[in-house]
DNA sequence: ATGGTCGTTACACGA
């Protein structure tokens, strides 16, 4: 089964690039990120035309998650558990594949939090809390278990091209690293890492020539439980897609590349 | 270098 995450920084701008990317690399399931739609907004026909489940946790302008599979799914959630959150960040649900045993798979947008300090990251700190309490609830079920998507966190050095110009980032402060690595505490393993040995890179700036330059950040994770971890066979960063002399030509590439894994 | 980010929105903001 092949699990990926995309932050497409709006759908209505990246529709066709993303249908040409589903065409190509055929995912079971994928979580989208900054879709920037309300939920009717949402081109869901044209998922249902290819076979996709649709779910999406839409929000206008800013935000907007969704939840796309070939299987069935249950029990969707939207929003995280016992945090009151008026933007649209989070969706879960359970994947039901033909055989074999079903995955529970989040879809996730996490804040920016800058500037920090400030609000923004303290608001950012505390979706994060209570994100770190609901995989902890999720990870008693001893389930499979999988949380993808744009985390906006640089867990390591590695995962920067520049980590003293960003240490005071919030997607690179300490207290983000830390709260970050809380998570991997829990018992939840950095899937794309184990897999593909050398660091790389999620997202490029649109700013300052930044894919050219290779200027880029490593902030797009698959977080899953140890259910999870033993079944990673594959994984893979679909950086084609980033090049705007690649592709459609005049259609214009979000600053987020597709990630995934596949499991057994 | 003659540019200089993009998307949504509305005359600015978030990333």
């Amino acid at each position: 089964m092949k699990i990926a995450t995309w932050n497409v920084n709006s759908i209505k701008a990246r529709k066709p690039r993303i249908l040409d990317w589903f065409d190509e690399a055929q995912p079971d399931v994928c979580v989208l990120q900054e879709l920037k739609c309300v939920d009717e907004a949402f081109p869901a026909s044209d998922f249902e035309d290819r076979g996709y489940n649709v779910h999406v946790h839409g929000q206008k302008t800013y935000n907007g998650v969704a939840l796309l599979s070939k299987h069935p799914v249950e029990d969707v959630i939207r929003g995280v558990p016992n945090f009151e959150d008026e933007q649209s960040r989070y969706i879960e649900g359970t994947i039901i594949p033909d055989e074999g045993e079903a995955v529970r798979v989040g879809g996730l947008y996490m804040p920016n939090g800058n500037p920090a300090p400030g609000p923004k990251y303290d608001y950012k700190l505390r979706f994060m809390e209570a994100l770190t309490a609901h995989m902890a609830d999720r990870l008693q079920a001893e389930e499979p278990f999988l949380v993808a998507g744009d985390y906006n966190i640089i867990p390591e050095a590695h995962g920067v091209y520049d980590p003293i110009g960003w240490k005071d980032d919030a997607l690179f402060r300490p207290e983000s690293r830390a709260a970050y690595h809380k998570m991997l505490n829990l018992g939840l393993t950095s899937a794309v890492p184990t897999l593909l040995k050398e660091p790389y890179y999620t997202f490029w700036d649109y700013q300052g020539g930044a894919w050219k330059k290779n200027n880029g950040l490593c902030i797009d994770h698959f977080l899953v439980s140890p259910e999870v971890a033993d079944r990673v066979e594959e994984a893979g960063v679909d950086m084609d897609v980033r090049d705007p002399e690649t592709g459609n030509g005049d259609v214009k590439p979000s600053d987020h590349v597709p990630v995934w894994i596949a499991l057994t």
